[in-house]
DNA sequence: CTGAAAGCGCTAACAG
DNA sequence: CTGTTAGCGCTTTCAG
């Protein structure tokens, strides 16, 4: 499965030969000997001034003379200084770190917010740190630990599906610790948020499926403690009353676990005696295994089954037949609640928690009627 | 396009109407009276023992009475304590922080990869500091640096498409700053690496559409500087050679930059007037790309024309035809990288660099005959 | 405009 | 087993 072979010599690496590679400084390493970092100090000494005038020049403070200004400068760049950021957040207090905890980053979803929330903070020098929580309420609340304890200026984050009260939100914002949510969030919280229509939209997809004739309309969502579950089960449910569809309970379900696969719940609605016409499920990939278990049915699609989804993914373009969904704006929904953050960290006396909606695009592809 | 609604009250939050939300601290963050933060101190002065007693209990120390031990670290829960990683680092010089520098972390490649770094880093209790150079070396540069900066106690990178040489790694490396880098690795670089054997892979997908019947290959690369597109294009000449085929050097072409689509090379390949009947590609979304166009041209796939790609991405799987490629295990090749900069890290006495070569699988799927 | 001095919270000698 | 002391590198009063 796993062969290992040595650039370096041909010795086994797992055996942990004493052998040095060459390289100037691994043998300093080895004693110890590091090559001393650069402090505002060495920059002081050389120019005779105080450390003080150094950090005031080097944080492009008003009173400091623009010919020392500039001898600071230069020195720095010629010894190669790097401020140590540990030093000055410890006087600071601040550590331009944003703590970001999503369910999984190899989802699509998050990781084109993850984009778009890593290039805004680079652009204005913030770093992200970075955490997985898998679904898992508890590794939710031990990362958001670890992240107060890393004095993570404030907090990105997309809820687990498990996680249905936000007590451990809660003591974060205790300590004054500022956090936006974005997609998967809880209403009652007082903190801004970053979500799309759900409701508004879901009602437009279903909509969609009744006017192109559909009957009975099956919903497959998460979680029921999740706000865009329930959110999009909302509308789902209005447009069916507000085309005079009753609503048939048979035909609401959830997966509890996106570990969990929907494909039993999808088997289980087909099997009825009187299956569902159509599926509008709570995301793509629920979707697509959705859409896999039709053609194992040996369902056409569109014509036996109308079938919509959620995100936008990729494969859902590239997908046989190609799947009808909902677009939600990942990066740029990164970008706005990072924006958020940045705006109430940088200006916390007006701050006032708001929830900024992105639009959605309904997508119609082949696989509704 | 982007609405905005306020929960908090009416008013529009761009206004920033000076208005406090009601929440019981933030009252206190207006007038500078945080939450103070509970220290060692404070935990010292509690128990009535020294702060020093105090670190050595919670850092686990072996020297300190089970009972006091027992005490502090009950007392500490009690207070809700969090070390101050900054302090900590200010002292010991580590941050248990690695940085990490991907192209594009949206790539479904690189955000498993991350996704294996991130569980693997945290399982350690190690924290992953995100960046992208989004193919560009000048921003892969200024991330290094700012990396450096923050005190990243190692560095996981994969190289942009336009990083031919290895200088700036270099200059890490005298600072005595661990790298690994995986995938897209420099070869004379003394560090470890992460990889498959591109070679060897190419070779086998390349030798699979000769035996198919396949007479006249096309290979579509990255930018030539890359290890990866070398690699890959050396096992594709290297399968010709061997399968007495002619290497015709307008079969081989590449994409300068992932950004500049590969749908202009396609069409040039498929205009010649001998055009290729199959197409070896650098990577599954060069593939799929690939894939339009030959539709777009008429041509059956695989009948008149096979194509191959590399990575295993989800949509190759769901595309009409499936698509024939190369699986790399990237959430392995997170985890293996992030536990060889671990090792290092933690064992610097004994480091030697090495690179570990991880396998690859080739999927036979329906865009090969 | 610049310098001196203090201290952020923690750990690591060193000394008991 | 525990306490004392010093100092990591930076910023920030407070004085000139």
């Amino acid at each position: 499965m796993l062969s290992t072979s040595s650039t370096a010599s041909e010795s086994n690496p797992k055996n942990f030969v004493h052998y040095s590679f060459k390289r100037g400084s691994l043998l300093e390493t080895q004693f110890g000997m590091n090559t001393p970092e650069i402090t505002v100090k060495d920059i002081a000494s050389k120019l005779r001034i105080s450390p003080s005038t150094v950090s005031r020049a080097l944080n492009g403070h008003e009173d400091v003379s623009p010919e020392t200004k500039e001898k600071v400068l230069g020195m720095a760049r010629e010894l190669n200084y790097s401020p140590n950021i540990a030093a000055r957040s410890l006087r600071t207090h601040r550590t331009r770190t944003l703590g970001l905890v999503v369910p999984e980053v190899s989802k699509h979803f998050f990781s084109n917010v993850l984009s778009g929330i890593q290039e805004y903070a680079s652009s204005l020098n913030y770093s992200i740190v970075i955490s997985q929580s898998l679904e898992s309420f508890s590794m939710e609340q031990n990362h958001l630990q670890q992240l107060v304890s890393a004095r993570a200026d404030g907090i990105l984050i997309s809820l687990s599906n498990e996680t249905s009260h936000g007590e451990h939100l809660r003591k974060l914002l205790e300590r004054d610790i500022p956090i936006v949510m974005f997609d998967r969030v809880l209403e009652d919280l007082p903190v801004s948020k970053v979500v799309v229509d759900d409701h508004k939209a879901s009602f437009q997809a279903v909509e969609y499926l009744i006017k192109t004739g559909c009957k009975r309309i099956a919903f497959i969502g998460g979680l029921s403690g999740l706000y865009v579950s329930k959110e999009r089960e909302a509308g789902y449910r209005q447009a069916l009353t507000l085309h005079g569809l009753s609503i048939d309970e048979q035909l609401i379900v959830h997966c509890n676990n996106l570990n969990q696969s929907p494909r039993e719940e999808v088997s289980k609605l087909l099997r009825l005696p009187n299956p569902p016409d159509a599926i509008f499920c709570l995301n793509d990939p629920i979707a697509i295994e959705a859409m896999q278990v039709v053609k194992e049915f040996n369902l056409k699609i569109p014509n036996d089954i109308s079938l919509i989804g959620f995100t936008n993914e990729p494969t859902s373009y590239y997908i046989e037949p190609s799947l009808t969904t909902v677009s939600q704006p990942a990066y740029e929904m990164g970008k706005t609640a990072v924006s958020l953050l940045i705006e109430q960290l940088e200006n916390p006396k007006n701050f006032q928690p708001s929830t900024v909606v992105l639009g959605t695009r309904f997508i119609i592809r082949n696989s509704t009627r």
